[in-house]
DNA sequence: CTTGTCGTGAGAAACTCTTCTCATTACGGT
DNA sequence: ACCGTAATGAGAAGAGTTTCTCACGACAAG
């Protein structure tokens, strides 16, 4: 009973290559996208839930065997990282107006109602960027100093923001507001608001606004203070 | 070989028991305080390493045994917890100058010293006082609101190295710029830094101190236009 | 020195998470 | 509607972690 087609199945490059690890097999295509999203979906609603996320348990949430869903995703980490999708996040860059005073506060504002509305995923995404990919192996071809792999979102969206200042702004003022105002906003700063300081989220928010717009200020006085000067 | 002193041995209430949960046995608290100690050194040790910190490998390292070990902490999380000293952090604002600017740039400087010399384990601490308390089991007696234990050594800190200002600041100004400065440097800061904007040493340090200076500056600001309209 | 107490060690058992194998199912082209 | 292919499912096997049980040894009191 293990003659018949087991020539043909084997010989298809393996059952575990199979899965086109690009997911780019044009075959059926939409059935792996469907797979893919019920068990991202999952993992979401496990994070919601305040249920560890694990590949176990995604794939009971998704309805997915267990087989399948460690096809898709070998670490619970990959799963989170799906979380993040490019649109919605960019959509805090939209339509912003003119003067750069209310272009950041506006973004500081929208990427804070953003993550305060979704605040267990945002803690899960950044819970799991601070995990070092050695599971059980020590000594990995990684950098050693211990960077892990991370979206630089926050910093486009800040320099989106930014734009309007880049021509009158001195350049490593510019650069250097950049990063103060990329360090006032976003997840981490969330947990701090939210874990160190205890503040609601209204303060939170507040405090985060006021920040990013006390550093735009002061960053302008800098570079009238050296116009005057030079 | 089984038979001379069971019975008086089990009759001891329990050998699981005898640990004393409170750690506060008289008799011979020397020898827990020593495995203790060696277990959290161990995991220091084993973050360091970059190393997974289990209760196990932790264990290992101190050359204690596994059940022993799970005695004192039964979470990795518990070990990564105890590293955290108070002694060390309050260094950070011992002799501190009278100029709050100076105030407030010393301590951004000293902490991001002490944070950037030992960043393996700091982000440890992060990622653990992110977990949740749930491992396996779900609808726990705690917030659900999602809130962590977690330390507000960094306010208290902050509050100290801003003390000069709390009668020239308007109340509500004075609180709103200790949270925005406890926003600009510790833990998450230095994730941001590094990870979002990545930013060497050096310059992840001068943001830091940067931001907590025009943080300061522009309060004063506010404070005087406050003053000469009121 | 004797004796009770209590922290500790060693290993088995239980548990969860991950990987593997092979038969089955469902998709997509014809 | 049919057929080949590739994704899926079920369960067993494997690896790692956590808990449990029982005996030993060190320390302090008498």
């Amino acid at each position: 009973m293990t003659e018949g087609r087991t020539g043909s199945t084997t010989g298809a490059s393996g059952a575990t290559g199979g899965l086109a690890r690009g997911g780019l097999s044009e075959g059926r295509r939409n059935q792996k996208l469907r797979t893919r999203r019920a068990l991202v979906d999952a993992a979401v609603t496990l994070v919601r839930e305040g249920r560890p996320v694990t590949i176990a348990d995604a794939a009971e949430v998704a309805q997915v065997s267990v087989a399948t869903a460690y096809r898709y995703f070998s670490h619970p980490q990959d799963l989170l990282r799906e979380t993040q999708s490019a649109p919605r996040a960019f959509e805090a860059v939209a339509d912003l107006p003119d003067d750069p005073a209310e272009r950041v506060d506006q973004l500081v504002s929208r990427v804070a109602d953003l993550q305060l509305d979704d605040e267990a995923v945002w803690r899960a995404v950044l819970r799991s960027s601070l995990e070092r990919w050695t599971p059980s192996d020590a000594a990995e071809p990684e950098d050693p100093d211990g960077a892990p792999i991370r979206n630089r979102f926050r910093l486009d969206l800040t320099r989106t923001a930014l734009e309007p200042l880049a021509g009158t702004l001195p350049p490593d003022l510019h650069r250097r507001l950049l990063m103060a105002v990329t360090l006032v906003y976003g997840v981490e700063a969330l947990i701090t608001t939210r874990d160190v300081c205890e503040l609601d989220r209204t303060e939170a928010k507040d405090v985060m606004r006021w920040a990013a717009g006390a550093l735009l200020e002061a960053a302008l006085r800098e570079a009238e203070g050296q116009d005057e000067r030079g």
